[in-house]
RNA sequence: CGCGGGGUAGAGCAGUCCGGUUAGCUCGUCGGGCUCAUAACCCGGAGGUCGUGAGGUUCAAAUCCCACCCCCGCAACCA
């Protein structure tokens, strides 16, 4: 009979710096569900890779001195890098810069082109070109790009666009008759009221602004635009060519994929533009797309700013790699953003791993070792507590595979820990050590250790999916050579008479407070090196103007220190005094002060500046009341091209510190009106 | 009235669809037990008006209905 087939996909990692642990969560995700999937014995094939287009990786790549290609072969080798790292077993890793991948996105394209999908058009927008997107006159604002503040330019240029309203109708239906198709639940509910029934735009597929892409094959002077290229990796990897008279064997055996494993950021396009784009070319869809919560760094976002970035490496080195693994796969809700603090990293590998886990199989192995000299003993019949704890046993087994089934990784994990947790209180229920001091209760004592020692075997075979490295740890101390899921289906695989293994230490405990102490001390070194390198960075632009050359080899992490990485990171270069001179700041006095109707943040306020009083929208509202603003001094950017908020025109901005705490900076009270603040 | 999700012990969650035993679980906390083990393990206690409404339906509501408040996604509007 033939094998089940399974294909699973993780987003492919953009390569404009290194992955930080929300990325490193995705792959080892889809790789615990993809080892689970092999575990039941399915042909599984999981396919990762880098998406290394565009114009971000263009501009790093100019700023390192490199060429793109060179640029992205470092980047990428980095990523892949930290996949094997975390023991991250792929089938295959596309680069969307491989040259098959290429040349068929290119017949893609042309495909779309001569059946009508894709049509010459001009765009005209704003542009953004940090965040390499256009913008539309009521999306720009204040002549500042929507996502990341920074100014975008008007821009026009000649580009082809894919006729989505075409399929529209037939996607919605699919996912109306799929209810599955989107998890989580709530996503499929953003994607079909947000998008497809607000009415679906038709999307712009080529750039000519910049020169770092797969050529549009019959008109060279565009490249063609991230998502037809990065999305057709699913299937270019299995050799996909619409060219070809005949798809190769492994996009036949593998297509349409099982499940797409993605961020909830890139969901949109995921559900939406490439279920139309496999339409267009009659290919079947993929079964699920799965859109995973985001690791949050404590209650913020992780941002290198604020010294919170946390990299899977760095944390393997500290807790080990199934300590990584774990902790990113236990602590993610299914649906909800989850949020990483060293402190629950610490409490989670020490209670779960060290105590409950590492522990039980110490004991246990201590156990045995003393009383039968290192030999399973033979089970004996089933008394007291015996019943409850296989019942336990086999349980576990059933619970986490249904929920591994639906994705539900981390209930999948409590399951088995659940089990694990019995076992150490069947351990106390039948008082192992009294009994040996009783020769006459060896072979009751012989029987409690084989079933604590089947328990563990057992165990160690269901956490294979999740902590390779351990399972396999497990199963050595034990002297077992049953492996496979199948032999956990009855309780009794181990032998008796068997051998163990050596004793070994899974998980050393941590000690919370020092370990907290030394992160903390890690934190601020790397922040005053961090500013140290800007600054003298910034020093040796200003001065000589001279590129940089990007450090090879020995620098720890050279890819983040010239990759400006979200736009809030971004750190101001040095301007003169004529340069700060250009922003007219001045004081104001806000007169009145009341809530736009209809909008969540924005707070409409008329401020008396002196010579005259102005109407300033600011999007404050969810920080201050009207109340407590009233009659308050501020400083206030007058010389600020207006911009229409909600219908409201605003004349000027309110100073006040960005980021998730908005405070408004207050003047003192006696600041004359109207002064001019420099 | 944009669309969706959620408010359950100090924290994180389950239970809600298909109303019904003392509202569960993990962590934390307090007390006890044990000594095989990684100061680990086991047991017990305290701690909940299940967001609000002396609302509605019902013999019975965390669960169904209604109203309101708050939080979080997405979208929009962070000047």
């Amino acid at each position: 009979m033939e094998k089940e087939r399974f294909y699973i996909t993780t987003a492919i990692a953009y390569s404009s710096r290194k992955p930080h642990f929300g990325n490193t969560y995705e792959c080892i995700m889809t790789d615990a569900i993809a080892r689970f999937q092999r575990q039941m014995g399915k042909e599984v094939y999981m396919l990762t890779g880098t998406d290394e287009h565009g114009q971000k990786i263009e501009g790093c790549a100019a700023e390192a001195g490199v060429t793109p290609q060179e640029y992205v072969d470092q980047v990428s080798g980095e990523i892949r890098r930290i996949w094997d790292m975390m023991n991250v077993r792929y089938d295959g890793f596309i680069r969307t810069t491989d040259p098959e991948h290429v040349r068929r996105v290119q017949h893609i394209f042309r495909k779309f082109y001569e059946q009508g999908d894709i049509y010459k058009s001009e765009y005209e927008g704003w542009y953004c070109t940090p965040c390499e997107s256009f913008f539309t006159e009521t999306q720009v604002v204040d002549g500042k790009c929507p996502d990341c503040g920074r100014p975008v330019e008007r821009s026009r240029e000649e580009a082809y666009f894919f006729r989505m309203s075409k399929y529209v109708d037939r996607l919605i239906a699919h996912i109306e008759a799929n209810p599955d198709f989107i998890q989580p639940e709530s996503r499929r509910k953003e994607m079909v009221n947000n998008f497809l029934k607000a009415g679906l735009q038709d999307l712009c597929v080529s750039r000519s602004s910049f020169r770092w892409g797969i050529p549009v094959p019959f008109d060279e002077r565009h490249v063609i635009y991230v998502w037809v290229d990065a999305l057709s990796n699913y299937i270019t990897a299995l050799g996909y060519d619409p060219d070809k008279e005949e798809q190769p064997e492994l996009f036949r055996r593998f297509w349409p994929a099982d499940v797409h494993i993605i961020g909830k950021d890139i969901l949109r396009f995921h559900t939406i533009y490439w279920p139309i784009f496999l339409m267009a070319l009659g290919l079947p869809l993929p079964k699920k797309v799965f859109g995973h919560p985001w690791f949050n760094s404590g209650v913020d976002k992780m941002s290198k700013s604020r010294g919170n970035v946390i990299y899977a490496d760095d944390l393997a080195s500290l807790i080990s790699v199934d300590g990584v693994r774990y902790y990113a796969l236990a602590e993610m809700p299914y649906a909800a953003d989850g949020s990483i603090t060293y402190e629950s990293v610490v409490n989670r590998y020490n209670t779960d791993l060290a105590n409950n886990l590492g522990n039980l199989v110490s004991r246990t192995h201590a156990m045995a070792m003393k009383y039968f000299d290192g030999h399973v003993p033979p089970s004996g019949p089933v008394s007291g507590p015996d019943a409850e704890l296989r019942e336990a046993v086999l349980r576990a087994r059933e619970e986490s595979r249904r929920l591994m089934e639906s994705y539900h990784i981390a209930d999948a994990l409590d399951a088995i820990f659940g089990m694990l947790r019995r076992a150490n209180k069947y351990i106390d229920e039948t008082t192992p050590w009294a009994l040996a001091k009783e020769p006459k209760m060896r072979d009751r004592l012989g029987a409690v250790l084989y079933n604590l020692l089947e328990s563990i075997r057992i165990g160690g075979i269901l956490l294979a999916p999740f902590l390779p490295e351990t399972s396999e740890k497990i199963l050595l101390a034990l002297g077992s050579e049953k492996k496979e899921y199948a032999s956990t289906e009855v309780f009794g695989g181990l032998e008796a008479g068997a051998a163990l293994g050596p004793s070994c230490v899974l998980f050393a405990r941590i000690d919370e407070a020092a370990f907290l102490a030394a992160r903390a001390a890690e934190a601020e070194q790397a922040a005053t090196k961090e500013t140290f390198a800007k600054e003298s960075a910034q020093k040796e632009q200003n001065e000589k103007g001279k590129d940089r050359i990007a450090a090879k080899g020995n620098d720890r992490n050279p890819v983040e220190e010239r990759a400006p990485a979200d736009p809030d990171e971004e750190h101001p270069g040095i301007i003169g005094i004529k340069d700060f001179m250009k922003v007219e700041l001045r004081a104001g006095r806000i007169l009145s002060c009341e809530k736009v109707p209809k909008a969540k943040k924005l707070l409409r306020l008329e401020v008396d500046l002196g010579e005259e009083t102005r109407q300033i929208v600011s999007g404050i509202a969810k920080e201050y009341t009207p109340e407590e603003l009233c009659g308050k001094t501020v400083a206030v950017v007058v010389n600020l091209a207006p911009a229409t908020l909600c219908g409201i025109e605003s004349r000027g901005m309110l100073l006040a510190s960005g980021g998730d705490r908005i405070r408004v900076l207050f003047l003192d009270p006696e600041t004359p009106l109207g002064a001019r603040i420099r």
